[in-house]
This record gives C-alpha cells, sequence and structure tokens, in this order.
DNA sequence: AACAAGAGTGTACAGCTGTACACAAACAGG
DNA sequence: CCTGTTTGTGTACAGCTGTACACTCTTGTT
C-alpha cells in the first residue's frame, strides 16, 4: 500500500516544488497560474486537482511548510546552546544560512506576507509569531531581561523578528555578481540587534509616560 | 494648449488611481491585468497604451509617486517641529495617519518591496533609503546621538525604518470590525522605537569585539 | 482472477489575455 | 478655415486560462 500512496505523495511535492521554482525565478505567487506549475511539474494540468483544489490550497501547503521550517530552525539552533557572547552574531548567522539554502521558501514566505491572500498571510504572520513566542520564551527561561513584563517582552520579541526578517528580502535580491554584500548586510544585522538588546537592558518598566492619546 | 494636455493627465491618473483601487481591494499589483485596469480606469484597453507602455511602467509612475508622499511626509514632519519629549510618539502618529488616509499607495509599496518587478523593488527601497537618510541627517541636526559613527547611524536608521514601515501592511490588514487593535499596534510601535533609542544612547562605539568572522 | 479506486491523460470549450490595425473625433497651430 | 496630431474607439486574432468530461492505466483488495 506504501507504493501507490507514496508516488501520488512524490507528484504532490513535484507541484509544490515547481511552484517554488517560478517564485524562485522572480515570478509573483499570485501571478502564477495552474497550467504553468503543473507543466513544470512534468503533469498534464488537470492532474492538479488529484492533489489540490486550486492555487490557493497549494499555498497553504507550502505556508504549512514554512512553519515547519521555521519550528526546526528554532529547535536545531536551541540544541546548539549558544555561548552567551556570541549568541547575536551566531544567531544571525544561523538564520541567514538558513535563508540561503532554502532561499525559495523564504522568498513565497515574503511575498506572501505582503502580498498574499488573507488566509496566507494570516498563516505566515501565525507562524512568526509563534516564532517570536518561543524565542521570548528562551529568552525568559535564560534569565535575561527577566525584569521586563510580559508585554513589553512580547514587544521586544516582535521587534527582533521584524528586524531579522526583513533581511530576507535584502538578502534574496543581492545580484548574484556582488555576494560580497552579504558580509555587510551580516555586519549591520548584528549591530541592529545589540542595539536592540542594549536597549531592552536599558528598559525602565513603565513608569512614568504611560498612557498617551487614545486614538 | 492647456486643456487637451490637462486631458490627458486626467485619464492617466484615472489609469493610475484604477491600478490602485484594485490593489486596495486585495488584488497584487503583479496579478493585474491590463484589461481590468482599462476598465476599471473608464478606457478603451487600447487607450492604456497612450499612456503607458505596459504595466510595469504604470508600476514604476506609482513607485515615483511613493517617493513623492514620503518626501512630503518627511517634509511636513520636519515643519511640525515636534516637541523633544513626545517626538517619537508623534512621529509615529503621523506615520500611521498617513498610512491610513493614503492606504491604497502603501499598500502598494509593501506589495512591491517584496513582490514587485525588480525594477519597481529597487525604486522603492532606493526610496525609503533616501526617506531613512533623511531621518538621520535631522537626528544629528538636532544634536542627538551625535556620538555615533557614519556607518553606525545608517544603521540605525535602517532600523528605524525597518521597524515603522513594517506596521503598514499590519495596519492596512486590520479587519474592519477590530480597528481598536490600532492603539495595541500604536503602543507597541512606539515602545519598539524608544527602545531603540535606548539602545542608541547606551551604544558605545565599535570599541571592542570588532572583526566577527568574515563569511 | 476479478474488481473497484484512483492517479494521470486527452480533448474540448468558453472566457480572458495582450496587442496589432484601421478608424473617428477632438483639438492645436498655421 | 483648414490640416496635421493625437487621444480614444472598434474589430480582430492568436495564445493562454481554468475546468468539465470521458478515458486509460496502474494498483490494492477481495
Amino acid at each position: 500500500m506504501t507504493t501507490k500512496f507514496e508516488k501520488k505523495l512524490k507528484t504532490r511535492r513535484a507541484l509544490m516544488d515547481a511552484a517554488l521554482a517560478l517564485v524562485s525565478e522572480g515570478k509573483h505567487y499570485s501571478s502564477l497560474s495552474l497550467r504553468v506549475v503543473a507543466k513544470r511539474a512534468g503533469v498534464v494540468p488537470n492532474a492538479f486537482y488529484r492533489h489540490f483544489t486550486g492555487l490557493d490550497e497549494l499555498g497553504l501547503a507550502l505556508s504549512d511548510e514554512i512553519g515547519l521550517l521555521l519550528r526546526q530552525l528554532m529547535r536545531t539552533a536551541r540544541l546548539k546552546g549558544l555561548a552567551a557572547d556570541s549568541m547575536i552574531a551566531d544567531s544571525v548567522d544561523f538564520y541567514m544560512d538558513n535563508v540561503r539554502e532554502s532561499p525559495a521558501l523564504f522568498r513565497f514566505m515574503a511575498q506572501s506576507l505582503t502580498g498574499g491572500s488573507p488566509a496566507m498571510r494570516q498563516a505566515i504572520r501565525l507562524e512568526l509569531g509563534h516564532f517570536a513566542k518561543e524565542m521570548v520564551m528562551d529568552l525568559n527561561s535564560l534569565r535575561v531581561l527577566s525584569d521586563m513584563s510580559a508585554v513589553d517582552l512580547d514587544m521586544l520579541g516582535h521587534l527582533v523578528i521584524t528586524t531579522v526578517s526583513s533581511v530576507t528580502t535584502e538578502l534574496l535580491d543581492l545580484p548574484e555578481d556582488r555576494e560580497n554584500l552579504v558580509s555587510e548586510i551580516r555586519e549591520r544585522t548584528i549591530k541592529q540587534v545589540r542595539l536592540i538588546f542594549i536597549g531592552a537592558g536599558g528598559w525602565d518598566k513603565p513608569s512614568k509616560k504611560k498612557r498617551g492619546k487614545k486614538s
């Protein structure tokens, strides 16, 4: 019973890879057509329907894959047990390596975050939020910054994720011939994260100047 | 000679507005078709060519418009001469107000930053970079943070712009019925920028721990 | 060995796509 | 007033789009 089942999964994979390949070549996911995806996957257009009801569903499947990748990334980063003194630099390096290793998925992620269907946007934002949350939990268990309130920790996690993930597109858009800029981006990002944590260290709880105008 | 010329500009505007309207309704710019844009603008498809060679050119025109808007935004913010104590909160408010006032353009900006044609991406990144640069210049002339090096100031500007502009999509994606979340986003963003400036205040020039591995 | 399930194929069609061509109407400058 | 320019129209067409239908295999189950 495995053989046939595996075969099905295989073409399903081929379809997803085809979509990713096209995205990787510069096309936007929302401008793809079922037909060219199918052709790229080496199947006839109609075969597409045996796996997905349409491109939207394929997109959601890819979103799930991103969630998986992010979780995996977080887990192995955790296993590495980074040294405290080089933790920031190592984490940034690790993220950048991952981006450069799965460019298609990250490109899809970046695209869908601002331009996908509402469902896809939400799915990916959820994954990123999850990612931020775990990071904050780690920070907390490491007894760093433990004097921040829960809301402020969330705020911090959100800020770090935003900063790092904004590097994604920048990295993927580097022309092939100017790859030397990678280290420049790396240095800048490390500085940025370090600056953020300096700020977090000097963060004085919601003492003075709380409620501003409430919109 | 004005009449005919103005008329031409008018339909050109109609075409651009039509594209923006479609984007605002949830479609991605790269999935628009010349025909529906023309129809939306109230002209026959062929008339499109009297103004643009294709959708790419229209997109670049819209990018220019974003540049204009950002420059304008920066200028009026400067004229306001914000008070030092509430400067951060006021700036965030000002930006958010602008986003909510021209949602279509900002949506287009957010989309094109990650998903447009290479030319469009570059154009918009350039505008944002310009924006960051001016901000840094302002900070410098205000004699704040004058002990940072030029590179570090760039890094700081980039970080602030990234943080604030990442709010754009979040803001535009709010479901109509949960607009109360706006103030939540506002509070968080203000905190984030404030934290960044705390970090910048505690920033110790490139003293120790400089060169990391060079990729 | 016979059968049912289902993955993939081939054909078909209506609708949309960009764009080429010839034309109409409006306006400018002479 | 008339004549050349230029904006917008109508028609046309070849190519692509999603998807419906009937089909052939291959495979797992009885």
